[in-house]
DNA sequence: TAGATTGTTAATCGATTAACAATC
DNA sequence: TAGATTGTTAATCGATTAACAATC
């Protein structure tokens, strides 16, 4: 088994890749670990130190060739193809990420979405028919999605959490504002806009 | 001038509060280092050691009255009160920013929203009418906003940082999939589903 | 009092930076 | 070749953990 790789390396290679593929959105083909890491904050020493635990992909004198270093990250993150997501509450927020366009060319895509209220079952959203969360194990099972966005209001997170784990899901972005808690082998991200304003009105 | 505290540890503080918040909406009065830390995921020695960093706040034998941790921690992170915030950008999460209920008891409420879009300037977002986003400046700037919600296209992300900063914007929480430049006095909070995503897949 | 838990110190662990030989 | 920039090593810096006296 390879020695893992820390956790705070793993979360960085996301921000390079969105920089990356902007620049060569842009028609840039080379860049350096100096450059990018004036783009993206963080120090040019860092970047080679995080790139180099996957391998050799610059060259002395000339740094590194965007597409090919893209294409290293995309496998490196298990991007360089399409993962299905199941999206649990069609509140304003699910709504505006089934809707959401800018997954799509970053290696997702949703795949159904699910509420309990049955004035919304049945309705459409974009291109999906709400289910019922009631079918959620068995529809999760069934397709092997192994990626759910969540959110559903913060005292119904646990359970459709239980419940998704349960189902083989092993990933879960979360966007309760609540901490959940799931085995090891599930990974879970969160994303609470008042955590990330509190964080900023400390130093204001 | 106090030594300053890590960055890691004020970034930790919300998580705590938002625990200990919904704690006390559950009726619990007491909590311990080694209970909260269970809940958040993280060691009871460490939180010990981020709150050592501003007062002491527990008692030996009985561990931490909530009310008073809570009342502490708010005062620490500003949210002893509430903060306007602008949105901008009324696409689907703009609009869901807009609406969503769970601001005001954390120290938030939105005060006013704009869009560059003819068609939607002057339409209604729950209790708001979409400005301008060519007064954005002005409006900003005479209403005395401190802190931003950013949520337009990415390419226009870095010109409407800049025109917030003018505008005496001490704070952003940006939407936009891109990182932003900001002068130092400035602090930025990024928030990108997909990057979430991305972090998860790793791991898979 | 006995048990529990804090705040803090010292030890450990891990991450970042500086520097430079290698080499394109 | 001369200049630029990588990958990597060693040094530095900072964060986490373990342990325990203090004390409620």
């Amino acid at each position: 088994m390879t020695e893992s790789v820390p956790d705070i390396i793993v979360s960085r290679l996301p921000v390079y890749l969105r920089a990356l593929q902007r620049m060569s959105d842009n028609g840039i083909t080379t860049t350096s670990s100096q450059e990018l890491g004036e783009k993206v904050g963080i120090s040019a020493a860092q970047i080679r130190k995080d790139l180099s635990q996957f391998g050799e992909f610059g060259k002395q004198g000339t740094g590194y060739y965007i597409p090919f270093l893209i294409d290293k990250l995309r496998a490196i993150l298990k991007v360089d193809r399409i993962w299905d997501v199941v999206v649990i509450g069609m509140g304003d927020m699910g709504h505006a990420i089934v809707r959401y366009q800018g997954f799509s060319n970053r290696g997702f895509q949703v795949a159904m979405c699910f509420d309990s209220d049955p004035d919304k079952i049945g309705q459409q959203v974009g291109n999906f028919t709400i289910r019922d969360v009631k079918d959620l194990a068995k529809d999760v099972r069934e397709a092997g999605v192994k990626v759910a966005m969540l959110c559903v209001p913060a005292r119904f997170a646990q359970e459709v959490t239980d419940k998704l784990v349960e189902s083989g899901v092993r990933g879960i972005l979360n966007y309760a504002p609540v901490s959940l808690s799931v085995p090891e082998s599930v990974k879970v991200q969160h994303i609470d806009p008042a955590i990330g304003l509190q964080r900023i009105t400390y130093y204001i």
